[in-house]
This record gives C-alpha cells, sequence and structure tokens, in this order.
DNA sequence: ATCCAGGAGCTTT
DNA sequence: AAAGCTCATGGA
C-alpha cells in the first residue's frame, strides 16, 4: 500500500456518486480505475484516490480544509444533482441515460489544466488525449511524490511548441504553446468563470485551437457554466436518434438544448454522451 | 488503404 | 453568418 495512506486522513462522504460515470465520461483525462470502486487521479496539484463505499464514497488523502477547500467543489458535491436528475428525466428521451447513468456528476476543474486537455481533444481519441496529457506532466509538471501535477502556464509556455509535441500533442502543439503565451501576457483562465457563459466563451473562442465544441467542453467542465453544450460526433448521433426534431447541425442542436434544458443543458449533454458510449461498448 | 477519434481555421458565398 | 473545403495525427 502506498505510503500516503498511512499517515494521511481519508473523507468518508454519505451520499453515492457514480465513480465510473464520473470519471469515464469524457470529462477529465487523468483518473483511472485501480480497482473495481476505487479510482486515482491527479486534479491540480492534488492527488487522490476516491473509492465507493457502502453507503457512499470516500476520498484519501483529504482533510477537512482539502475537502471544504478543493475537493468538495472538484466532484461538484455542492450541486443539487438528484433535484436536476429528476428535471431531466421528465423527458422521456432522456429516461434512459438518466436512469443508467444516475450518479454521474460534471466536475469543476481546474480551468487551465481544462482548457488545455481539451484543446488537445480535436480530431483525438480519448485514450491517446489521456496519453499526452500524462507525458506532459511527467516531464513539465511539478513532482508531488509519485505523481506529476499538471504543468502551469508558465512551465509549458518553456517547454514550447517543440516541447509539446516532443509528448505527441502533433499539430496541437502550436496552440497549447500559444495558449501559455496568452496566459503569460495577462489572460486568465480562471476569470472566465466569473464574466457569465456568453462573455466566456467569447474569450476563449479567441484562441487558436479554440471552436465551438472544445469552448463549451471547457466552460461546463471547469467554469461551473451548466448550459454548455458541447456537440460532438457522439452528441450529434444521439441528438439525432432520440430528438429528430432538433435539427442535424450543432448550432441548431445547441440552440434546441438551450432552449429545452436551459442550464441543465450540459447535463443532458453529458448523459447522452456516456450512454450513448456505454450503448456501443456492449 | 480507409476510417475514425469529444474539431478548427480559412475561403467563399 | 453560414456553409464548404482543407488541414491534421496516430491507431484500428
Amino acid at each position: 500500500m502506498p505510503y500516503y495512506l498511512n499517515h494521511t486522513a481519508y473523507i468518508a462522504l454519505p451520499f453515492p456518486i457514480d465513480l465510473a460515470a464520473t470519471f469515464e465520461c469524457g470529462q477529465a483525462f487523468r483518473w483511472k480505475m485501480a480497482s473495481p470502486g476505487v479510482y486515482e487521479g491527479i486534479a491540480g496539484e492534488r492527488f487522490a484516490r476516491v473509492a465507493r463505499t457502502e453507503s457512499g464514497i470516500s476520498i484519501s488523502p483529504c482533510d477537512e480544509p482539502a475537502y471544504e477547500g478543493f475537493w468538495r467543489g472538484y466532484l461538484g458535491l455542492d450541486g443539487d444533482w438528484a433535484a436536476w436528475s429528476a428535471e431531466l428525466m421528465r423527458c422521456e428521451a432522456l429516461t434512459p441515460a438518466v436512469s443508467r447513468c444516475a450518479g454521474l456528476r460534471i466536475l469543476r476543474q481546474p480551468v487551465w489544466e481544462c482548457l488545455v486537455s481539451f484543446i488537445l481533444s480535436s480530431n483525438n481519441n480519448v485514450k491517446r488525449i489521456s496519453g499526452i496529457v500524462e507525458r506532459l506532466c511527467a516531464r513539465y509538471g511539478r513532482d508531488i511524490g509519485c505523481r506529476f501535477a499538471f504543468p502551469g502556464a508558465e512551465s509549458l509556455a518553456s517547454a514550447g511548441e517543440a516541447g509539446i509535441r516532443a509528448c505527441g500533442a502533433g499539430y496541437r502543439a502550436e496552440f497549447v504553446a500559444e495558449a501559455a503565451r496568452a496566459v503569460m501576457n495577462g489572460f486568465d483562465p480562471e476569470a472566465l468563470s466569473r464574466i457569465g457563459y456568453e462573455a466566456a466563451k467569447k474569450e476563449l473562442l479567441k484562441l487558436k485551437g479554440v471552436g465551438e465544441k472544445v469552448a463549451d467542453c471547457v466552460l461546463l467542465y471547469s467554469c461551473g457554466y451548466g448550459e454548455a453544450f458541447p456537440v460532438d460526433v457522439w452528441v450529434g448521433r444521439a441528438m439525432r436518434n432520440y430528438f429528430p426534431e432538433a435539427g442535424r447541425t450543432p448550432k441548431e442542436l445547441r440552440a434546441f438544448a438551450a432552449k429545452k434544458f436551459g442550464k441543465l443543458a450540459g447535463l443532458a449533454q453529458q448523459y447522452l454522451f456516456h450512454y450513448e458510449r456505454c450503448l456501443k461498448d456492449r
């Protein structure tokens, strides 16, 4: 057993969340199943093991300040997910997805980490994205003891396009390097959470390598904008399947979702995405 | 070889 | 602004 479990507190929470759905629904790339019901991952500069318990989950290492100051928000444990899911269940087309994936939580990740991860996601698949991210962390992230933190903008700016490319990023290396320089020049990713969905999206779209889809991912998974509705190939397929009246283009689908689901659009999207991929895997 | 993966940018209407 | 065309990378 790793040494840090021997002298570090853990927190047990009485409410269940679906760890598999939450960590494998494509919103974050650094969580891995260590054993059945147990996930290990790194968020920002913190490592944790999250495990299913009889009545809920446990987080370790995690003391009270770490929970209140970070994990609670990161894991979305301050949200009323039961009520939101119940609201979405009222839509018949979503019933299978919501009931199958009940317990899915949308994370609230550090914005810079999420932004870089999703710049890397374009024309890419989850497995390879994870590989690129891990190599970036191993080479340019701070050593936090057996693990590596996600590298800050300063670190990736000095790594440069070549260093990022060497981690397997391909043509996306240029975009990440440029985003890092933007931060060095005063762009504050965390500030996006405070200026409203539309304004934040406008800012993100100024970045190279960030289109509508990537912007909405960042806005949903890290900035707390529940109305963001990222449309990728899976969600596009699911929407055309369950909501044929919604239209066909991503723009039409976003407009439909905004009208039908409002600030729950992002959650609806996540249920659809994960459910669609679960179906395919069977 | 062709297709696919959580697209984006540029050019043309 | 909206649609179409091109570009891009590694794996299956």
